[in-house]
DNA sequence: GTCTATAGAGAGATAGAC
DNA sequence: GTCTATCTCTCTATAGAC
């Protein structure tokens, strides 16, 4: 019977996905384990075994998550690195990987969660993609090192801080509204926080720099 | 029998505060919904149920080590609020938070955690105290806004970037010394961090004393 | 105070009907 | 594909001996 296995897949993509989403923000907001396979049912008006037709079980959905947050970042990371200049494309990445967090801010969770947690506990493929986010961006500062543009510990000063400090500021949106009364995703806001990280990559990597800012 | 009650306290105190610093460590690398009280009794060479003899419930237990992270920090922090410069309390706030979170990692990473997760289901006693910590910030704001030194919006960013990228620097040891071969504990790196705040509190709160530093 | 043994709740995963 | 019912395991918490 041809024709009807397409249309059963894509219907199945379709209805994957949307656990996907929903899972994302649940475990964004528990962590992988306190979230209980029933908020994310919950939250999609099914029932807990149905999630497990689409996912093998509780963990592969998460690595699926994950697998796709990394799969996603990565790819805009690698098309921040397209300008000559070494500062430009720190410049460019750092504007890329606030931009996919302030879009995603559950992902921002997630991530900075799986930073903090000691034993990651994650599978080899998201561990070999998230290596090799991490290698590219060394790469980054080894070519800028070389060129004479960074100083070695700074620029990895440097990246640790931004990406730390901007995993925080999406992540950490509900404090900050209640006891600051700033909505750190609001245009505004967001706009002020990446000016704030480009004068301190200016500082902090390419000092001669600071009057192109 | 007097004399024999104060002896048997001392040894109970002794022995709570041990569990305490074990647990701290425990819910730091895993959380509290990732953590098993027999990972802390293990850690102890101790059996689970002697952990209750002590504490309530797990949740007392962790709510008793937040409220002992919270009261340590505070503590530091009202001691750091003495000079009459708005902007010199600023940094002396800054250095001690640092100082805090770097003697007592795991605190950070329970900090970090209880920021992410976006329903705080904590005590009243522990989400007072937090409150007075972010009221004390917001005062010290307020005053450097009042003065005309401190912008009021870069000033709640400024609060908010040091303390997000302090407590990112120390939780995520584990990740930057196997990535970029830094250790964030290790005098040097925190030195220079440190110097980096500094440099950034000058920019964002009075651009005017930046000679001062 | 600390232990062994165990009760009891909660959550993941499976079987099988529809 | 989605459900109800259920099995199973894990982990918290308690009972009670020593």
């Amino acid at each position: 019977m041809p024709g009807k296995k397409p249309e059963r897949t894509r219907r199945w993509q379709r209805r994957r996905s949307e656990i996907l989403v929903a899972a994302e923000a649940v475990f964004g907001e528990r962590g992988f384990a306190g979230t209980r396979l029933e908020d994310i049912a919950d939250r999609l008006e099914m029932r807990r075994p149905s999630l497990l037709y689409y996912f093998a079980d509780k963990e592969a959905l998460y690595d699926a998550i994950f697998e796709s947050i990394l799969e996603h970042f990565w790819s805009r990371i690698e098309a921040a690195r397209e300008a000559e200049d070494p500062l430009e494309r720190m410049d460019a990445i750092a504007s890329a990987w606030i931009e996919c967090l302030s879009e995603r801010p559950s992902a921002a969770r997630i991530l900075l969660r799986q930073i903090v947690d000691v034993l990651p506990p994650r599978s080899e493929a998201v561990q070999a993609r998230l290596g090799a986010i991490l290698a590219a961006i060394r790469e980054e500062i080894d070519d800028g090192v070389e060129a004479g543009l960074f100083k070695p510990v700074d620029a990895r000063m440097y990246a640790t801080t931004i990406a730390g400090a901007s995993m925080f500021w999406v992540a950490a949106q509900p404090v900050m509204e209640r006891s600051f009364g700033i909505d750190p995703l609001a245009p505004e806001s967001l706009e002020e926080f990446r000016d704030m990280l480009a004068h301190l990559t200016r500082r902090m990597l390419g000092a001669g720099h600071e009057a192109s800012l």
